[in-house]
DNA sequence: GATCCAATACTCGGATAGCTGGTGTCCGAGTAACAGAGG
DNA sequence: CCTCTGTTACTCGGACACCAGCTATCCGAGTATTGGATC
């Protein structure tokens, strides 16, 4: 099981527009160009992030995409789940209501044990996303690569 | 992303074993016949959780699988990270360091701070599953189910 | 000089092929139990 | 009645096709800029 590899890059996008002022907008290109991504293919979760509201995009001359809001308001959880999804990785399916051995519906009022256990896992891993901002990700760079990468895109 | 419907499976095999006397052997197609699964794919998982070291296999009348260990020891942890292996999954690929804004190696002696905090999210997930033993399981599970269970499998 | 307009170049969005890894299936190798013959 | 042996049936292990989802790519839609013509 792995992530798609577009989390990475798309946490780095948006990592890369919070150093930028008024976080953006870039073009797309610019931004590929910059972590040496395929541009069209990139794209594609570009659109998702616009779809669930993280980046702004804008058309014609001087558009590009920003972020939707302030950095210390966007957590990396966001990022995530714009492009994998909300849902828990495990996904029950109630395997002790069937075969031979099938409990009956009145003994399954509440999730099984494993599937509560998964489901405790899986918000732990949540929550730590949750707690880590846009802002935060951007404050552990180092400030001289700041301002290189402010140099190297606004204006270019 | 989701994780292998064969997570599910063996986590449920493991916490039936742990409900038998001295943790089997039960072979396989009991097991399989038991949750409604399709004997010969799930084969192929039993096949890891032996690999790995959770479970012991027999062959020949009376043969089956049963628990390596008491359920006591054996973790959740160790059932998932024999089927979905023991690394993250997010790969960090180092984009960092391409495209036209790549840091130079110099600048990259400690993991970014993405990766960070995905390894501390996983790590996260990881633990929870790691504190969580078959033995926990089989005790969630209602002692008439048990009893149930025995019965249905112990000299079938 | 100011205003309006049309052409232009630039940007993003949706729809369409290809490939890796999980899904599903097959057959062969090895072993413990069992039954029968012999002592 | 006990022992030995050959058969038998049962079990697991490894190797081979298939399909969904991530990967990769294409073209079309829309907009701010820009330059020129007009007032």
């Amino acid at each position: 099981m792995k992530l798609s590899q577009g989390v990475e890059w798309c946490l780095h996008t948006v990592v890369l527009l919070g150093q930028i002022p008024q976080g953006g907008p870039l073009p797309r290109h610019l931004i590929a160009r910059h972590h040496g991504l395929p541009d069209e293919y990139f794209a594609k979760y570009l659109k998702l992030l616009v779809k669930a509201g993280v980046l702004l995009a804008s058309t014609g001359p001087r558009g590009g995409y920003r972020l939707a809001r302030p950095g210390e308001h966007i957590t990396a959880w966001e990022v995530v789940e714009a492009i994998e999804g909300d849902q828990s990785f495990f996904h029950c399916q109630e395997i002790r209501q069937c075969g031979s051995g099938a409990a009956s519906p009145e003994e399954c009022n509440e999730p099984c044990a494993i599937h509560q256990m998964m489901q405790v896992a899986f918000l732990s891993w949540k929550e730590q996303l949750s707690r880590t901002t846009v802002a935060d990700l951007v404050g552990q760079v180092p400030e001289h690569v700041r301002d290189r990468n402010r140099l190297a895109l606004v204006n270019a």
